[in-house]
DNA sequence: CAAGTCATGTAACGCGTTACATGATTGG
DNA sequence: CCAATCATGTAACGCGTTACATGACTTG
């Protein structure tokens, strides 16, 4: 369902290709909610069956004819709708707090290995998310300058001031999963030791 | 493909019905990672087909056959073998922060309610994340007394430290999401005014 | 002339969610 | 006697992941 929202979300700013809304997933707001290729032109398909969108074929002599997605007015009801609705909240589930609950069972230079991994793979994260707020401060972001430019002046400060506020937390949550793995790593070498032998109720 | 491996997780401590199980999702484990029933019974079965888990059914009369799983040798490879993987790391789908970075659109009041529904939440689970923790530093916990009475005295810290490590992590993510949406809340104070009108590039 | 990027997808599969089904026993 | 708890599931549906397919044009 924020599939939906996310691409929503994106044709409030401007009409795009299917093309376009990939790359911005590999990008922008891929740094919030990240979808491939796979989901997104089928996706767009259903809500152009659904009415949220409308698409205009762009023919271009010899390349392939490329169908430039508008959102309706339809598609921006559905769009306030989903915002203003209470948001549920799913019980917890993460991989790498279940795979660190059990790490008595793992061989020291792998659970090494993979706290390594995660704090590589959060400060990537903060990078392009720092960059990501960088960018909506400087104005230097494409698609924030296209909404900008389709909204009053008197809304901007609040535009800019939301997006900025979602990147603050996404950065805060980066910096903590960081120091986690961090204080993991030295756990790790405290309690460097054979992983747990298998329990004596085992069957074979 | 985690389910399993919780699952798994849950059995190297003792034998369980899937009852038990079911239980323990709704709460220790389910701290961390959650399924309801509909999910536990089909993957049982399908782990005992695999090989993973051993059912005895325990008939008791006038009552349904309870069938109680445990862990085979097989199984116990199979949950050294994930922990010991490499971790991967999915890209960013929040769904909250999605939300939070189109608050423009949202009504004031909707926008408000859903700051406070998401501070309540993590609030409780908080509350809940930090119970499990004092119980594991006082041995309460049902569940870690059976695992440590599995398991060679030497290896008790390091059981223990783990998991509290674990529920660190949890409740470091608790604390920053209530502080980020409490920012949330007077932000959008701040910003208070009418939710942007639909942009010139809607189409009926 | 090869690699990359433009442009659009399909197909298969597993995971997760929600709702529903069934029936016995125990406690207030 | 009614609600909760014990005990086990099925069915339908949508979301997400991975891999693959196709073909033209552009840049080094």
């Amino acid at each position: 369902m924020s599939l939906r929202n996310a691409l929503l979300a994106l044709l409030t700013a401007r009409p795009l290709t299917a093309y376009d809304i990939s790359k911005q997933f590999g990008a922008s707001v891929g740094y919030v909610w990240f979808a491939p290729d796979s989901q997104i032109y089928p996706q767009l398909r259903r809500m152009e069956e659904e009415g949220l969108v409308e698409a205009t074929e762009l023919p271009s002599e010899g390349r392939r004819t490329k169908r430039e997605y508008r959102i309706t007015d339809e598609g921006v009801r559905a769009f306030r709708e989903w915002i203003n609705a209470p948001a549920s909240h799913q019980r917890e589930r993460s991989v790498h707090h279940l795979r660190a609950a059990y790490l008595e069972w793992a061989e020291t230079d792998e659970a090494r290995r993979n706290m390594e991994r995660h704090i590589a793979f959060y400060r990537e994260q903060l990078a392009q998310w720092e960059a990501q707020r960088a960018a909506l401060l400087d104005r230097s972001s494409p698609t924030l300058a296209a909404r900008l430019a389709g909204s009053p002046p008197e809304q901007h400060e609040r535009i800019v001031a939301f997006k900025v506020f979602t990147y603050d937390g996404l950065i805060e949550r980066a910096r903590s999963e960081i120091a986690w793995a961090e204080r993991g790593l030295e756990l790790i070498e405290e309690m460097a030791a054979e992983p747990t032998p298998a329990p004596v109720h085992a069957r074979a």
